[in-house]
DNA sequence: GTTTGTCAAGGAAACGTTTCCTTGACGTAC
DNA sequence: GTACGTCAAGGAAACGTTTCCTTGACAAAC
């Protein structure tokens, strides 16, 4: 910058006027700065400038969700994105595998780091720690799950209304024995379902059947093998309910490869790509991922707007797609 | 800080000391300072970190994509952030949306913000203005496709040889009309698969047909449409090779809705989600996204790490999946 | 007992900006 | 002709660190 303002032949406050389009600086002035400039391949120094900088803000938000492979998240990041990239702000983003610790160093980075915002996928475990940063003018918002002993703006789906009504789906179809198959159950959103498939079938009048109530290890653990237990068991189900997009795909791929597909009904939570080309289609409660990211980041920026009042809960409504997997009618069939 | 050393009752020097785990600091002092920390709660600063630091290293690289909602790139991301956090590196991500003025902004918003290292999937266009960030010691590597305008470490896929392996492997089983469907025609990989493709057609003695040889404007354009028109025209072709994942699975969309799923053969590049599942299984020359962020950026620390060797070139081979799609053999069929 | 060496800790400059404050030039109103 | 207001531009302090250099303290060697 004081090369650049030597070779213009003029101050650093009056380079510092130039780049930040600064009104109050002559119009041959503003020509010489930014020839200068391309001359010398000067570049903005953004560390130095939010530094020094009265609000502080460096035009970048950070997100943490479990795992940006998940088409999931990475939708969810895409539509956080989008609103992002309106204002010219940046979004960076990180995985924190469902480790709190991972987690909780992202976002220590993200805040060492001066982003203005942080939209978070909570894992479990106890987030106060961000309460510093929030203070310290961080504005914070979670998407997809509330996080835990701080109060902050969330945007959620509705997962015990959308499991109740998929199992409600299942049952009005004359399914009994429905098995719910769900990934690790300290997670929000799996205990979240697992409550709306209890509540819908306790409506129903049907009895839970703990031996029908499985869960996986980690996200990406194989359902297929959990799958293949249930349905090979003695008295197995006649529909599943899968919590998740990767148990739903491993859980289809069991009951293909068992040649089930015409006669155990599924039912899935989200939508997954080509659940409408398997035979029969997937019937889903899709969630509209995007539509969390863009309201997060519209949470997130009302903050930054200066919006100060109570903290904000929006809830989106998943909606059932039905498409020919979730209308099978329960069969009687041996185990294998 | 300042608040820091006057409660732990020392100075600046030994609190940065303590921070930096810098060894030569008595225990009990050490005990104090991180004491003050914790009560004050105090955040390191690392954009004045990095201002003030010799070596002006953040911990922290970019990149960019087209759009981190593909599985194909988000699964790049995932390689490339997997290296990364074994080394305490941060990964900051954007997309480019496939247009060079945004993948400019975004590098140099990248390099205003003091990364290591930027790895890009570079959109068409000029890339020689990253020289200039290069020279001030961003490390750099394209991904996916090479940068034009400037010489750079890169990871590919061999696209030539994919495409032309998978058209040689429809043309075993009968097949002498078959089509291409790719994406934007401008796009590296698009171009180098159609290449792939046309040789391929050409050493097996077949006349290429401009008709058969079908773009979609954007990458998510429906492809729907296309395959469509094609199967519903004259004489259509007996075979597709679609291009690219979002392609594909439009392809097998409307390959299915017109029932043609058992009649017209097809296989993909890049391996999709329920590819196994769906009836017939998709044939596909599976890429490791993964792999190809791993390796980017495994070459991006090697120069971080110092070495300073002549520009590499690393390419990976696709695998060949057959699933049932790609060994159809030719049907005469009429339009429908 | 003085010098020398080692080690821990502090003082202060510097990193690249922004911004407050001051200065000077000019035009206008008295 | 003086006083005042406005405007553009420059000077310099400050942002929160790191790091070079200096200062003491202490022990070992002369």
């Amino acid at each position: 910058m004081k090369q650049v303002a030597a070779l213009a032949g003029v101050s650093l406050s009056t380079v510092s006027r130039v780049v930040n389009d600064d009104a109050a600086v002559r119009a041959d002035l503003v020509e010489q700065v930014r020839d200068a400039v391309d001359v010398l391949g000067y570049r903005h120094n953004t560390a130095a400038s939010a530094l020094r900088r009265s609000d502080g803000l460096s035009a970048s938000i950070g997100v943490i969700v479990e795992d940006v492979a998940n088409p999931f998240f990475s939708a969810v990041q895409r539509g956080i994105e989008l609103v992002a990239r309106e204002r010219g702000v940046l979004t960076f983003a990180g995985s924190s595998d469902e480790e709190p610790a991972r987690e909780r160093l992202l976002a220590e980075a993200f805040g060492a780091r001066g982003v203005d915002g942080l939209i978070i996928a909570p894992a479990a475990g106890d987030h106060s720690f961000l309460l510093r940063d929030r203070e310290a003018g961080m504005a914070l918002v979670f998407v997809d799950r509330p996080g835990r002993f701080i109060d902050a703006d969330v945007v959620l789906t509705d997962n015990v209304g959308g499991a109740a009504a998929a199992v409600d789906h299942l049952v009005s179809f004359g399914h009994r024995r429905i098995a719910f198959l769900g990934d690790r159950p300290d997670l929000y959103t799996a205990g979240e379902r697992l409550r709306g498939f209890t509540a819908s079938l306790a409506r129903h009048g049907l009895a839970p059947d703990p031996s029908l109530v499985r869960h996986t290890l980690t996200r990406a653990a194989d359902a297929v093998e959990v799958t293949r237990e249930l349905l090979l068991g003695d008295d197995p189900p006649t529909a599943i309910f899968t919590s998740q997009n990767l148990i739903t795909i491993d859980a289809v791929r069991a009951i293909h490869a068992l040649g089930l597909a015409q006669s155990v009904a599924l039912v899935g939570f989200d939508d997954v790509v080509l659940g409408d080309v398997v035979s029969p289609g997937l019937t889903v409660l899709a969630q509209d991922p995007a539509g969390l990211g863009r309201c997060a980041a519209e949470l997130l920026f009302s903050r930054l707007d200066g919006f100060d009042g109570p903290t904000r809960e929006v809830v989106l409504q998943p909606t059932l797609i039905a498409r020919g997997s979730g209308e099978l009618r329960p069969t009687a069939r041996r185990a294998a």
